[in-house]
DNA sequence: CATGAATGAGAGTTCATTCAT
DNA sequence: GATGAATGAACTCTCATTCAT
């Protein structure tokens, strides 16, 4: 495959990460993502074989993309309670904006695909997030900031809340301010114990 | 409607429910109801006229006997703690057992179905399932078995968690242990924080 | 399936086999069935699910038919030698006429159907057919009418030329008079070698 | 056409013979061809243009192969016994193994393109061996090997049989020992009414 | 000469939905 | 009320064939 394969072949990823982002997993088809990228029905199966290989790509694309941005965030020489504010913030962001996440369409396909654990990409992503987290709390405990006496606990507590409010925003709708709510008390749980 | 039409409707939105609970939401058609229940393919159409009517009638049910298993319990007279705990262990039940759960289905219909609040059954009991465990925990600070400087938080905070294993265990699997921990961090936030 | 129901189906089985007859078993397709049919697509498949499996019932309609016929010329008290000039007779009806013949549909089909012996049509009808000829001759021998040493080697040698000449028909094309001169020959050779 | 596009032209259709030994010739697509060779799909419509077309080429070489084949085993002085017999082991060879023959493509690729008789390449080597076998059994009752009253009829007879074999083995199957008694047979009939 | 990406026609199959009985 | 045959739209997937490079 040449280099305008290449080219080509993320195109279609790109556009047809619109149309999951539009109508979840299983209600794309073959046919919805042909149109959306207008190329030939036989030209799709040059590059792909089926919505679900395609969603896998797309899960993959998005994945590095995400740890680019966290990565870029990182850089800067924060307190944890910042970085910890940044990221519950970004959090925040992606829960609110129902347009362009890929969100539900992820869930679809997992409801459908119980992958075993190794390649369950989900599932190593809520771990690891569990992990930084927990690291993250524990450096906050080190020079002050914070007042924890269960670390991964916590860690654990947060990203299940985040979950809950993620699934929330899909289904039954999360205000803002319902948001704002969760962070600040999960913030305050942190800071204010130790008073 | 007779009393038989009302036995048949009854039976096929109980063959229906093993269909959702099978095969989650979308991916249930009509002829696969039509076949589970036995019955003629125009037959069903007297009844009902969609997969998503069935379903929401499904649901109906669904609650009505969720709260009748809700009261039995309640009936006990039993401390703040107790009620608490059972709670939660009843939630534990239902998370592990992946057998026989509406709750995929729910959510894929969800997905594709964003009610307006009055009509989203689900809201609804999310928001009810907040005011009562604030009741509780209220009730149980009141008699010195908790701890807690802000109800409402609390139980939006583990009302949230729940939903996040809930969500977990359709899609990345969640161990017994897991939602073991997870229980008793809620708990332990309750009682032992007052020390 | 009702009484209508079978109609349609043998409908769509005689409709079916002229198709067949006109095109071979491989190059027709579902369509061109529910074409020559004039029913809808889906129709077709309420009755049938393949090309493969309408051969097959083709093929069973046409047994049936065939061993009708062949009692029927039967019946008749008649000697050995115009039981086997009848026989011959009509195989050289059968293969002069290429209209309105299965049997390049039928070679095609166990082309790419090598079906286990059990199940092969084809096979048990050749088998059947040797039998019924060995017991011809032999009858023949036995009121001397035939002359003949080897009574089934001659019935496989004649089944075989029958093939042959089948085959023949269907690829290099056979004349009317190749025809009788083979069947001359046969006749002959059972006859004259008394002398 | 240089000598390297010739070169190319017969590797392709040495390649493509494989593909119609192993699947017929209606089954048979371009892309197989392609893909077996391992050239570019427009590489292919720059020698051919049809499977049709690669086929009748095929069996050009084919039958080339096979005159080289039989001059050859002519080539030694021997009776009309000893090439008959040579020539019907040959056949029998031939029948029985069903990897590595054209017999089933070449059938099927004459049910659907009967051309006139004088490119029906089929034909011509028909009767041509027809010629043959007459003048091989005439030769045999001239020195007095085999009896014999009409050489052409029992010429036709005998390839007729084979034909009969021919396409028995590749649709009903036939067995050695079938082989066998038939050629015993023919052998047979012809020497011993000499007694 | 050679490549291989691209096209689009066409085959198979499944279902929601209707309607005569 | 109840049936189930029938329809036709929609999807998936495969290839012959072309054409810019």
């Amino acid at each position: 495959m040449g280099e305008k394969s290449i080219q080509k072949r993320k195109y279609i990823l790109e556009t047809a990460r619109k149309v999951f982002v539009e109508k979840g997993f299983k209600r794309v088809t073959m046919k919805d993502i042909v149109e959306a990228c207008d190329i030939s029905r036989g030209g799709l199966y040059l590059y792909f074989e089926s919505t679900s290989q395609i969603f896998q790509e797309v899960m993959k694309m998005e994945t590095q993309a995400d740890d680019d941005l966290f990565s870029d965030s990182i850089k800067e020489d924060a307190t944890a309670g910042d970085i910890l504010l940044l990221f519950l913030m970004e959090q925040k962001k992606e829960l609110l904006r129902k347009q362009d996440t890929l969100t539900q369409a992820i869930y679809e396909f997992y409801f459908e695909n119980q992958l075993p654990k190794k390649e369950n990409r989900l599932k190593r992503q809520f771990d690891s997030a569990v992990k930084i987290m927990e690291k993250l709390i524990e450096s906050g405990v080190a020079n002050g900031e914070f007042y924890c006496d269960d670390c991964a606990g916590c860690a654990r507590n947060i990203m299940y809340v985040l979950e809950g409010l993620k699934i929330c925003a899909q289904t039954i709708g999360v205000s803002e301010e319902a948001v704002n709510r969760e962070i600040y008390y999960i913030v305050k749980n942190l800071s204010a114990e130790g008073e």
